[in-house]
RNA sequence: GCCCGCCUGGCGGAACGGCAGACGCAGCGGACUUAAAAUCCGCAGCCCAAAAGGCAUGGGGGUUCGAGUCCCCCGGCGGGCACCA
């Protein structure tokens, strides 16, 4: 683009800013006077507010989705330390993971090395952003300082009963060698790996956060600054639900080698439309038949490799195995359902067993129909006109086709339920059962427990060891933390932990027999449930320093993606209060307001043979035509969409600083568009901003050095009176915007100003005198227009503030907000809006607030409306103050 | 399939139920320049020669003096979850 810093000689009677060296120079003026640095236990009398952004992977670099994410935060960060507040903004790294130890396998570095020069070469290119972060606080959750305090949290988890081992039925990554969290698993593959899962049963530590199901439920009412989609989010996922536990006596006992099966229902009031019951090929009676039965057994084995991500490609897959066995009927004995083992039926949800009621559920209907089972309806839908369900003309009562029917209406077919509606008839059924002894009312959650074991090197490690006589003992605390070993080998696949040969050989220390250390690491989410409390007292020689935490705690604003609404907001949501639950805070919610942040986007670029092409590797020809800068060779643009490597629509965020200034990334990131929705990265649209703050230093320049005037004189002329006006509406507007993230307007609004000074500049150019009034009030503006800008582009506001005031004694980051004269706000005059019968007819210059007969009569007099108000009879005068005038008229 | 968003000029977007399109990007015209770039100024939703007027916030209804905004139906786009009983 032509509009390049490169190709843009500074002009010799006006020198460009010069980013280049600016920004460099404000970062250490920043830094030398510890602008950011906050103490740990702040001082009674300030308000605090706490700005946290979700801390980076270290892959190596940051991406535009990292400048988003900072430059929102320090936005917030920067405009709350000017409205006085002692603020918190630390940075640190979520720097456990898979990737190193990828990089280990595939390059043979060690995977510490290859994180920690990742973190210098991110941590470099963060500070070049000119973020207000207070570096002091800084670490690295592979740290032995942060993850040995993890240490300890776990082992108060423990022994408060928060921790359970068992074995359990697991989904197993082939290509990690490692266990998934079922909320890790994503379409039947790994989340992070992107392999099959396959099932798999194994010993594995859980964090029982199904025990504060029903408060992480409650709480979501009382986040109120969340946004609702996430609230809505975690509350499906806590996935609360009403419903009937029974039990199904099996008519053969012998043969299945139970006597009964437990099913959960959430809708009992359609008992007597069962015509099947299904258990999941994981359930225990599966597993026994299948051990006598070679076709059982060929039936679940192919469900086990089958995983989840069938059922996306083949909708109407439902599959099953008729075990021969039979079930009594709860309500009528003599009836006997047929027992199925079902690929549809989940194990980890409810009991692992179902009955199916065709006619009334869509899954069992498909399944009903692909194995000429019985539907039987039993709920009729109430005709709309209110008269008697089961009418001729409706087709819920008895015809049941291919779509199950799950509305509303009124029971039938089922003896004592018959005329209740649904929930009435839920109630009654759930009295018989408890009547009966076979079943009881219960409530039932889809959230299960947290598997945190994980089979790698770079991780935690689980603070154990396995006794064969005393079995699991804690690591005594004195000998914290377990320290991961530097020398292993990843020449092949597996735990490097389960190859090394001493680490794992320890003295139990109940016994002190020959024992095995834990081997299994930690999840990666239990890092990031907990740093945002590490930050507040990051040195401290317990988990965290209850005096500084609770200080600061919770999370004024938390910022960050929306792939993380369900997965780390709840797992950190849930280890507030297991922290709490062990002493080591006193809060529950960690995050009082949250912000979830849009994609950064980019077009797409493919040359003739297919092949993505990267954005600099296009070019545009006069006419606008793509074409490949090499060779000009064609390009076909694709959509716009997320950046990813894969696509190569990806913009370095380092070459952007170096090209245009942080400041220009910054401005661009939030001029664009709103913050939550996603974003549009064009050249065209760094330009602009670059421009633009070309722009505001060349006005700040416009005044030549010439000092401002000590005092603002007495007579005020129009044009400054005009500015003064501009520049205390443009605080009061900012601040709005700002208050309520909106800051794509709030750059808006500065747009104006500037447009406001240019045009005060030109107005004393032509008075070709020094009017001190005008003078004045451009310094008003522009100081204003300095602070106003520093949240978003501090490094440039800083040489627009030295340049105004070379002498100042502080910079603008120490500077308080700037306070809008109420006087010069309000209006003096307003424009009123004449319409009749909602029509715009015409407007009036009005003073504010005038009184309503004169503002009707001047409406009324206005020659267009009096036009279309000839001859017509005025039924209704409308007069919303200084805004609007609507004339009803008759006909 | 279920749930949640979103839909406004060529583009990003603005708009307490009250003048739709602020501000910017791209565009066009002008000034400056030998010329271009940069810069500065101006124009700009669509129809109509212009005025007047009409049409315009995905489509259709409704509530209201007045709807981009509230309600109902439909369509499209995006996202989340998914055999969750």
């Amino acid at each position: 683009m032509s509009a390049s810093p490169e190709t843009t000689p500074a002009r010799p009677d006006a020198p460009a800013y010069d980013f280049r060296t600016a920004e460099p120079r404000w970062q250490r003026a920043w830094a030398e006077r510890a602008c950011f640095e906050a103490e740990d236990v702040p001082p009674q009398g300030r308000p605090t507010y706490y700005v946290l952004e979700m801390f980076p992977y270290p892959s190596g670099k940051i991406h535009m989705g990292h400048v988003r994410n900072y430059t929102l935060g320090d936005v917030v960060a920067r405009y709350k330390r000017a409205r006085g507040f002692t603020v918190l903004h630390p940075m640190g790294w979520d720097a456990f993971g898979l990737p190193a130890e990828n990089a280990a396998r595939e390059r043979g570095i060690h995977p510490a090395t290859w994180t920690f020069d990742n973190i210098a070469a991110m941590r470099a290119e963060l500070q070049r952003m000119g973020l207000s972060l207070d570096w002091r606080r800084e670490f690295a959750t592979c740290q032995p300082e942060y993850y040995g305090q993890q240490q300890k949290l776990f082992l108060d988890m423990l022994r408060a009963g928060l921790v359970e081992r068992r074995e359990s039925w697991v989904n197993w990554d082939p290509v990690d060698q490692t266990v998934l969290a079922n909320e890790q698993v994503i379409d039947g593959r790994g989340w992070r790996s992107g392999a099959l899962v396959e099932k798999k049963l194994l010993s594995q530590w859980f964090l029982r956060i199904t025990r504060y199901a029903p408060e992480l439920l409650a709480a979501l009412d009382g986040l109120d600054r969340w946004p609702e989609r996430v609230r809505v989010m975690q509350a499906k996922w806590i996935g609360r639900s009403e419903g009937a536990r029974l039990r199904f006596a099996l008519t053969d006992a012998k043969l299945a080698g139970q006597d009964e099966v437990e099913v959960y229902t959430t809708r009992p009031d359609t008992l007597f439309g069962m015509s099947f019951l299904a258990v999941a090929p994981e359930h225990p009676l599966a597993a026994r038949l299948a051990a006598r039965d070679p076709r059982a057994a060929a039936f679940t084995a192919e469900c086990r490799r089958m995983g989840t991500s069938e059922a996306v490609i083949e909708t109407a897959e439902k599959r099953g195995y008729d075990t021969g066995l039979f079930v009594a009927h709860p309500f009528r004995p003599q009836l006997r359902c047929p027992v199925w083992i079902a690929n549809f039926v989940l194990m980890d949800y409810g009991t692992g067993a179902i009955f199916g009621c065709p006619a009334h559920d869509q899954r069992d209907l498909d399944f009903a129909r692909a194995y000429g089972l019985p539907v039987l309806p039993v709920v009729a839908a109430v005709p709309a006109d209110g008269g008697q369900p089961g009418g001729p003309d409706d087709d819920a009562a008895g015809a049941i086709g291919t779509r199950a029917y799950d509305g509303p209406g009124r029971i039938v077919n089922s003896e004592f339920l018959d005329g209740l509606t649904i929930e009435d008839a839920k109630r009654r059924a759930i009295s018989e059962l408890e009547r009966l002894g076979l079943g009881a009312g219960v409530v039932n959650w889809r959230l299960r427990d947290w598997g945190v074991s994980r089979q790698r090197y770079w991780g935690c490690p689980i603070p154990v060891i396995h006794c064969a006589a005393c079995g699991v003992v804690p690591v005594p605390a004195a000998t914290l933390p377990v320290v991961l070993p530097a020398d292993v080998t990843f020449d092949r696949p597996g735990n490097p932990l389960d190859h090394h040969p001493t680490w794992r050989h320890v003295a139990c220390p109940n016994c002190g027999a020959a024992a095995r250390r834990e081997t299994d690491t930690f999840d990666t989410f239990v890092d990031s449930s907990w740093y945002f409390a590490r930050f507040c007292s990051p040195h401290a020689a317990e988990p965290v320093a209850c005096a500084a935490v609770d200080r600061w705690l919770p999370v004024d604003q938390y910022i960050g993606g929306i792939e993380h609404a369900i997965l780390h907001l709840l797992y950190a949501r849930f280890f507030t209060r297991a922290m709490q639950a062990t002493g080591h805070l006193s809060v529950e919610e960690p995050f009082r307001g949250l912000f979830t942040q849009g994609m950064v986007t980019h077009e797409s670029y493919r040359d003739a043979a297919g092949k993505w092409l990267y954005p600099e590797e296009v070019e545009r020809t006069a006419d606008g035509t793509p074409r490949r800068r090499a060779d000009g060779g064609a390009v076909t643009v694709g959509r716009v969409e997320a950046m990813s490597k894969s696509k190569r629509n990806t913009v370095d965020p380092g070459a952007i600083i170096d090209r245009y200034g942080a400041d220009t990334a910054r401005w661009f990131i939030l001029a664009d568009n709103p913050p939550e929705r996603d974003m549009e990265w064009t050249e065209a649209g760094v330009a602009g901003a670059y421009r633009f703050t070309q722009r505001l230093f060349r006005l700040a320049q416009g005044l030549g050095g010439a000092a401002c005037p000590e005092e603002l004189p007495p007579t005020i002329g129009a044009a400054a009176r005009t500015l003064r006006r501009a520049t205390h509406r443009c605080v009061a507007a900012v601040t709005e915007a700002l208050e309520g993230f909106a800051f794509n307007v709030a750059v808006a609004r500065l747009h104006e100003l500037a447009n406001a000074v240019g045009e005060a500049e030109r107005a004393q150019g032509a008075t070709a005198d020094a009017a001190v009034d005008l003078l004045w009030s451009r310094h008003e503006a522009l100081r204003t227009l300095a602070l106003l800008v520093a949240p978003m582009m501090p490094h440039l506001a800083e040489e627009i503030w030295h340049l105004l005031d070379p002498a100042a004694a502080r910079l603008a980051a120490e500077m308080a907000w700037p306070d809008a004269d109420p006087a010069l706000v309000a209006a003096e005059s307003v424009t009123i809006a004449v319409q009749v019968m909602g029509r715009l007819r015409g407007t009036l210059e009005m003073p504010p607030d005038s009184p309503e007969a004169i503002v009707l009569a001047a409406a009324a007099a206005e020659p267009n409306v009096a036009r279309a108000l000839e001859g017509r009879r005025v039924v209704k005068r409308v007069h919303v103050a200084n805004r609007i005038v609507n004339f009803v008229i008759a006909g």
